[in-house]
RNA sequence: UGGGGCGUCGCCAAGCGGUAAGGCACCGGAUUUUGAUUCCGGCAUUCCCAGGUUCGAAUCCUGGCGCCCCAG
């Protein structure tokens, strides 16, 4: 009998590639897009598994055109619950956040799969540009072919109940590839534009966002240099991120970049780009697709997105933490952020940044 | 109003008679499924003001105005 896949399709390029090549491998598709946020406007996102109600009316598209059946599936309350407001609740205790992981392992890799499970689908697919790989029993995530387009730094959460039911068809392929299939596929989405920013904040105007949702001016305080001295005042802590070089208006004799935030005082503390290396970190809630080690081990590990990983000592500490200290000193290492390890081409775990 | 110093883009700062460097900030763009970073481009017909000397001055002279320091 044939296996089951479904498809989270968001309307754009790369899910709706994806669905097309579920199906030509013989598999038995479904197609699933989520509502996650109600919205107005442009900036629609596509990569993202939006949200916006032309992206299930362009996923609809497509599945009629692939003749496979097509559903949408309403997160909006556990999307707000489990995404938006911890996104503003970082913001809001100084920490930068990284919804998108977030979302990954709650929302499609969370939620999505479970309503695939429910369906009876063996396996979900994505257009996520990742592929996997077995190793000792395990089945780990390995980078995209094209580093370009590399995803697997958002999908560093998934567990291996997770990852046993995920197909993701892309990762041997680059976007050219992808939209030449589409066109070959005559997708109607084949030439829509490749989107960015947070998928519930389209104009990627995030401050204006969290205003609105929390209301403005709050936390507003002191511009003070890691002397001690005080340069200006801002208007909200939440406004800023480690290793922030613009939209402090201060002129110096340098650049000057953001080095701390402290909530408590309001303050962001400022100073010259070598004030921002940082020799190590701890992350929290770790997810581990390797057998820990017991004793500390060599790996490379990635700060932020599509920043090349680089070479640090892991030390496993209890309570699912993880230390880890760099080779090298690191700019801008951020709390909220995710702290993924790498070995060679394959995740073998990450965490959040404390 | 005794002595000394200084006033060039929002900030710092070159220039010292030949027709306004640079850095920071800011603005725009590129890159990017988070936030950043990075990269590229733009940004003083004008040098505190008013006269004067010069073919020609931000640069020299005169007089104002405004700061700063040391003395009283």
């Amino acid at each position: 009998m044939k296996k089951r896949v479904v498809v989270a399709m968001s309307g754009g390029v790369d899910s709706s590639v994806t669905a097309a090549l579920m199906l030509e491998q013989g598999y038995d598709v479904i197609g699933l897009t989520m509502k996650l946020w109600d919205q107005q406007g442009a900036g629609v996102s596509d990569q993202v598994m939006a949200c916006l109600p032309d992206a299930a009316a362009d996923a609809k598209a497509v599945a009629v055109t692939l003749n496979i059946e097509h559903h949408v599936v309403d997160f909006r309350a556990d999307f707000r619950e489990r995404v938006v407001n911890p996104f503003c609740q970082d913001y809001f205790s100084g920490r930068t956040p990284n919804p998108c992981a977030l979302c990954n392992k709650q929302v499609k890799f969370g939620l999505l799969l479970d309503k695939a499970l429910e369906l009876g689908a063996d396996y979900l697919a994505t257009g996520h540009y990742v592929s996997l790989a077995e190793r000792d029993h395990r089945t780990l995530i390995r980078k995209a072919d094209d580093l370009k387009k590399d995803q697997s730094y958002f999908l560093f959460g998934l567990t291996q109940e997770q990852l046993a039911h995920c197909l993701f068809p892309l990762g041997g392929y680059n976007k050219e590839e992808i939209r030449a299939k589409a066109r070959e596929y005559q997708l109607p989405v084949a030439s829509k534009s490749e989107s960015q920013d947070i998928c519930f904040v389209p104009d990627g105007e995030y401050v204006r966002f969290l205003e609105q949702e929390q209301g403005k001016g709050r936390l507003s305080g002191e511009i003070v240099h890691v002397s001690g001295r005080v340069l200006g005042s801002h208007q909200g802590v939440y406004r800023y991120t480690i290793g922030q070089r613009k939209g402090l208006g201060i002129g110096w004799h340098e650049p000057l970049y953001v080095v701390g935030i402290n909530v408590r005082d309001r303050k962001v503390i400022v100073g010259e780009k070598p004030y921002l290396g940082r020799q190590e970190l701890v992350a929290a809630d770790c997810t581990w697709n390797i057998a820990i080690p017991p004793a500390p081990f060599k790996a490379a590990c990635r700060i932020r997105y599509r920043h090349q990983e680089v070479p640090a000592l892991l030390e496993p500490l209890p309570n699912n933490r993880v230390r880890v200290v760099f080779d090298e000193l690191q700019n801008g290492i951020t709390p909220g952020q995710a702290a993924v390890f790498y070995e060679d081409d394959l995740v073998i775990g990450g965490g959040w940044i404390e």
